[in-house]
DNA sequence: GAATGTGAATTTATTCACAGCA
DNA sequence: TGCTGTGAATAAATTCACATTC
């Protein structure tokens, strides 16, 4: 591929390389200079030709004969997944799941910073999150309109999930992750992406009835 | 497709029986008796052949002409799930995750039970999670062996992860769901499910900086 | 010789389009 | 007529296989 051509990148792709990512500057810690797909393959359990094509779509940036430069792959990743930026992040939910991801000390670590938190029930408005206090939902608009917000994490319950995620949308938000159990609709200029637990336990139900003998059933 | 053959199902038919599940719980409770793949794929924003060939990997529920009955599909796909057995779970790692999940009502709702809860730190072990007391590690193990273990909730650190799993494999567990950000391998009879946070807002940052002009960055 | 980068082949998933049945 | 169920067509993703470069 020629510098400069931007190729469509499959979405499979994405979370792909955000595994590399993480393999690779594992091997960084430890010191390794250099590393061949066919090595990294075998240490995430993948095809080597799947991890140079993946590559493939952001440039070329590996030696032939020789392997991948471990610092250069690091930032050629980092780069291409937009990690070279900072993101603010808000959440909007300030129930068990929004509050432990409050906590959640990864945020930063990959430069996300958690710039607001968001509730409508007065018990929590006001509340310590871990950095910064609990606002009220009336002031979504104004909060995203002072100070950039370009992800949120929604963690309301089902029945308010569509009409949280059509205010943010209108406040200009573009980025998306919704942890209610219900598919959401948005522009197709606003990426939405489903953390489904309940979605997740049904998947291993369904592995589990799958395999096992027919008429088994809990005690 | 005759009635007792079991063609292949495609994973990805899986999440999206889950989703199809709870549109149809809201559409019974609404009162609605018959709704047809077009109806349906109107209101979640799907191809209508796609929601007939996902019903037809387990059978025939519908009518030509017609429709589905919604509670004979509710049914039907409740039992293709698995849903109509209930599941034994435990969460291993009682952090601030382990113990927002612990504490989530969407289990008993589902058929999910969660029965055991276990940790490494002693300032957690005999705490109350909401369902009985914090273990500690070393009784995992013959907590398996004296009562069934059908799913394992991993919130343990990146470091404790693939040792984890391999414990609950060896103890007998054959669904995982991974919070850990990192990909852990199992005997392929073991579902392993990674849900996996860091990665999602990469996903959200590739989108961002993808459709986003050139050179924008945080101020 | 060794490993990349990538067209070609294959596999998997989605969508079309229509025969068949209520 | 209306809608299901499904083979055929299309699209997307993965894997193969090899020319190319170091």
């Amino acid at each position: 591929m020629r510098d400069g051509d931007k190729r469509h990148v499959p979405s499979v792709t994405v979370p792909r390389l955000a595994l590399y990512l993480r393999k690779l500057r594992e091997l960084r810690a430890g010191g390794v200079e250099r590393v061949s797909s066919k090595d990294l393959a075998a240490m995430i359990d993948l095809n080597a030709a799947q991890i140079r094509k993946d590559f493939s779509y952001f440039g070329e940036f590996g030696t032939r004969g020789v392997g991948y430069a471990v610092p250069r792959l690091i930032a050629e990743i980092t780069r291409s997944l937009g990690l070279d930026h900072t993101w603010n992040v808000i959440i909007v939910g300030a129930g068990l799941l929004g509050t432990a991801l409050a906590r959640y000390r990864g945020f930063a670590e990959q430069g996300f910073k958690l710039t607001g938190m968001f509730d409508s029930s007065a018990t929590v408005i006001g509340a310590d999150f871990g950095s910064g206090r609990v606002r009220p939902i009336e002031g979504l608009e104004e909060f995203c309109a002072e100070t950039r917000v370009d992800i949120a994490l929604v963690t309301v319950p089902v029945a308010e999930a569509q009409a949280t995620v059509d205010r943010l949308v209108a406040a200009g938000v573009r980025a998306i992750l919704n942890f209610a159990p219900v598919k959401v609709v948005a522009p197709k200029d606003v990426t939405v992406r489903p953390v489904d637990l309940s979605s997740e336990l049904m998947f291993l139900s369904f592995c589990l009835a799958e395999s096992a003998p027919e008429g088994e059933s809990a005690p």
